[in-house]
Order: structure tokens, then sequence, then C-alpha cells
DNA sequence: ATAGGGTCTGTAGCGACTACAGGGTCAAGG
DNA sequence: CCTTGACCCTGTAGTCGCTACAGACCCTAT
């Protein structure tokens, strides 16, 4: 039922690193600590880092994840707040893979024009600039 | 002939501050001043901050954009090395395509599971974390 | 003369970590 | 009892690719 950061790091896949990281920005609360003066975690510190993890795994940012805590937090309180977020998240997943896939074409359109040779007749570095990069 | 900074941030859609910022780094070779201390650029400056430009929105790395720069500068040298640069960086963002995709469908998932509510029934919190965040 | 633009240097900040340096602590084996 | 090695501590600086100041100088037009 105790945990040291370590056993926090193995069962999150979390580096250790990271979880003093979300400890400095109030992501985790500051735990017990042992006489020894080494962290001391429980169950709920446990599952509180598993949510930031999968939240963080899902591309959330770590504000999001901030507000997703702060609102889950509140067992009472209305779902359309959490809904919002993951939503709002959801359609800049969405930008990020039209934006991708744009660029994919263009760097396959790129490539595909070279056929070999010398740099002087590169097409790929013809198109990566209009005038002679020096 | 002879550009300012500004001439060549609207030239090529970059920040004044990202092309001293190029300079720094040494992306940008050091250029003539003016007898008032003012950067002044020439042709060869304009066509390899478009390079540059060009290069960095099809996803190029900084240290990919100087690797590019340094084997187009040797006009007679094999077409090779820039070919194995652009391919790396395709498969890399093929990889970033794939788990953006995954991501999305998850992310996806978890948002239909939710129908609304209060949140201690919320499923978009349930899905996120396998123990009760505090 | 002054107002407004542009430009200069240098430094600090962003997000989300990651990597040390330089120490303390703990359990197991010789 | 001592040592070895794995763990933990704090604090600071580095990463990438910029971006945003602060406080100064310069240039043109009115």
């Amino acid at each position: 039922m105790a945990f040291t950061i370590g056993d926090m790091s193995k069962a999150t896949a979390t580096k250790i690193e990271t979880i003093r990281y979300y400890e400095k920005i109030g992501l985790l609360p500051k735990p017990a600590r042992t006489t020894s003066n080494y962290r001391d975690y429980g169950q709920a510190e446990l599952g509180r880092l598993s949510f930031i993890r999968r939240a963080r795994d899902l591309g959330f940012s770590l504000d999001q994840v901030r507000a997703l805590l702060s609102i889950s937090g509140d067992r009472s309180c209305d779902c359309a707040g959490i809904d919002a977020i993951a939503k709002e998240h959801l359609l800049e997943v969405d930008r990020k893979l039209a934006d991708l896939a744009a660029l994919r074409k263009e760097l396959k359109a790129v490539i595909d024009s070279c056929d070999g040779g010398i740099v002087a007749d590169c097409r790929i570095i013809e198109a990566l600039g209009p005038a002679s990069p020096s």
C-alpha cells in the first residue's frame, strides 16, 4: 500500500524525473515522506498518476490534464466540461492529421522527383529552394 | 540587391527574431553590415533562407536542414545523401501519422462512450484512470 | 524637434521533459 | 562489520525551435 517513486515509475511507465517534475508544477500533490526523506505514495497518488499518464498518451496538454483533473475531482459536477475539453482536443488532433497528411504528400512528391545522380541535377535540392543556396 | 533583415523577413515569411536565431546557431552566415550596423543581405542569403524555410515547412529538423545545406553546397557530390535524409524523414512522418491516427481512434472511442450526466458516472473519466483520481 | 518606424544586442521564457552533479540511504553478500 | 550496488534526494542546466521582451540606436517625414 506504500510505494516508492521507483514503484510508481514502474507501475505507470513514467520516468522518475517526470514524476518529480509533475510534483514541482503541482500536478501531483507533495507526498508524505519516510524518515529517510523518501517520497511515500499511496493508492490515490498512483491512480492520479495513471490518469495523468493516460491523458498524456491521448495527447492532452498538461494544462488540459490539469483541467480534467480538477473537474473530475468534483464528482457531482456536470460532465459537459470534460466533454468539451476532449472534443476540442479531438479537433486539434484532426487538424494535425490533416496537416501531416498534406506535408507527407508534398514530401513524397519531392522525393519521387529525384532519380539519383549528382547534386547539381538533384530535383530535391531544386524543389527546396527557388534561388541557389550557397 | 541589398536587403535589410525586414526585407528578408517579408520575402520568406520568417520572423526577424527567427532570422537572427538562425544566424546565431550558424545556419545563416554572418552577413555584411551597413555603416550603422544593420545587417546587409544579398541574393545568396535570401536563397539560403528560402531553402531553410521550405525544408522546415516540410518538417525537416534544423539538424536535417543543416545536413541538406552542407550536401547541397557541394554541387558535384552524389545525390544519395540528400535522398537518404529525405526518405528517413518520410518514414518518420509516416510513423507520426500512424501514431496520430491510432490516438485519434482511441480518443474518439473515449468521447463516444460518454452520454452526458454527472462526473461520477462519466465514462471519459472512467476510461482515463483505472483507480479513482483523488 | 519630434514622432513613428525600423534595427541592434542580450537575456529570459515557452512546453514537457531529460540529464546531470554531488550527495544520502538501504539491503545483501563476503 | 564493511563494502558494493541499487535506489533515492535536491538543484540546476540542457533540449528544440523559436518567441518575447528590455533598453538602446538609427532613419525618414512632418
